[in-house]
DNA sequence: GGATATAAGTCAATATGACTGACGTAAAGA
DNA sequence: TCTTTACGTCAGTCATATTGACTTATATCC
């Protein structure tokens, strides 16, 4: 953690305000994925599981292959998982009927039951910072996690600081 | 109640906002993590050697177990990584002088290189992201972050809104 | 001094999640 | 018809993590 010389910064940024944003996601990612990660060793599942269980429920009837590109895994990789949702009634197929190619996946009763039971902590931990946090705050945090991501995914996040509901 | 538009299960609005607090921790995470990652595969490296190198390039002289405790792994895990850092030179073990039990860690010049490289990318992404959100902005990420994160962590992020520079 | 606790390392077995590469099948589309 | 796409599968490998048992050295408590 070195090499501050490139000249004048605008706005400040020093080594270790960037160190800490690099820390911040590590410990704040770190402590999300711990509690969901220790309901799913109870029932013999792993983090990918809750990662596939969650965007087919966030999208239900996606297809494999836009599930594959929002987790960027491998087909392979994917198929384990999958194929373990589905044997253990988690999810359920079915073939579409535009496209008669395709596996639409959506999640059965039991796998939103799970889907919310994983979730719900993960909520539970982001409605408290939001609360703690106010509207002003969470309107940076949404604006800085925006531009931390790829470019190429910012448009799954419409809307901007619109007060909704 | 007829579809209006593809996307997400029409949820309750709050719901909504939790939902996608966690799919901006999920992509900008996933984000974070990728280049690094494809740097240390060419290098026969993983991400585990990563945060190792970090941490240690962060708190030199940190102990085995100190450094167990940012990481959260078992010793045997962080052993195998350690032993190869060690192995090929990026880390450096000396016994400590108050306990001589203790293995104090540090980086060596080519660790020290090998963590420029791996986090730079890492930075100038922050730095992109702070730039373009602004302070206030950055000052909110910051608030929604440490409140994420286990309250136990938070110590370890001083300072608060303080304005420098 | 002796008992106990702590810091670290090691051996063994195992699970999980990821990868590459090769190949197959069904269906869509030019 | 030919090619491409969507999906699946077999086989092998790697990286990261786990639990459990055990050892060595050192520190600390009584």
């Amino acid at each position: 953690m070195t090499d501050v010389k490139i000249g004048p910064n605008p706005l400040f940024l020093r080594e270790e305000d960037l160190r800490q944003g690099m820390e911040l996601l590590f410990y704040a990612y770190r402590d999300f994925t711990a509690e969901p990660d220790a309901m799913l060793a109870k029932i013999g599942l792993g983090r990918a599981h809750h990662r596939v269980v969650y965007f087919v429920g966030r999208y239900p009837e996606i297809t494999v292959s836009d599930l594959l590109g929002i987790l960027q895994i491998t087909k392979q990789s994917l198929s384990r998982v999958l194929s373990e949702l589905i044997g253990q009634d988690y999810v359920v197929q079915r073939t579409g009927t535009r496209d008669r190619r395709q596996r639409l996946l959506s999640l059965t009763d039991k796998g939103m039951d799970l889907e919310r039971q994983l979730s719900d902590a993960q909520r539970a931990r982001i409605a408290r910072a939001y609360r703690a946090a106010g509207a002003q705050a969470v309107e940076g945090f949404r604006t800085v996690m925006l531009g931390i991501m790829d470019e190429a995914e910012r448009g799954k996040f419409p809307g901007g600081a619109g007060k909704r509901g």
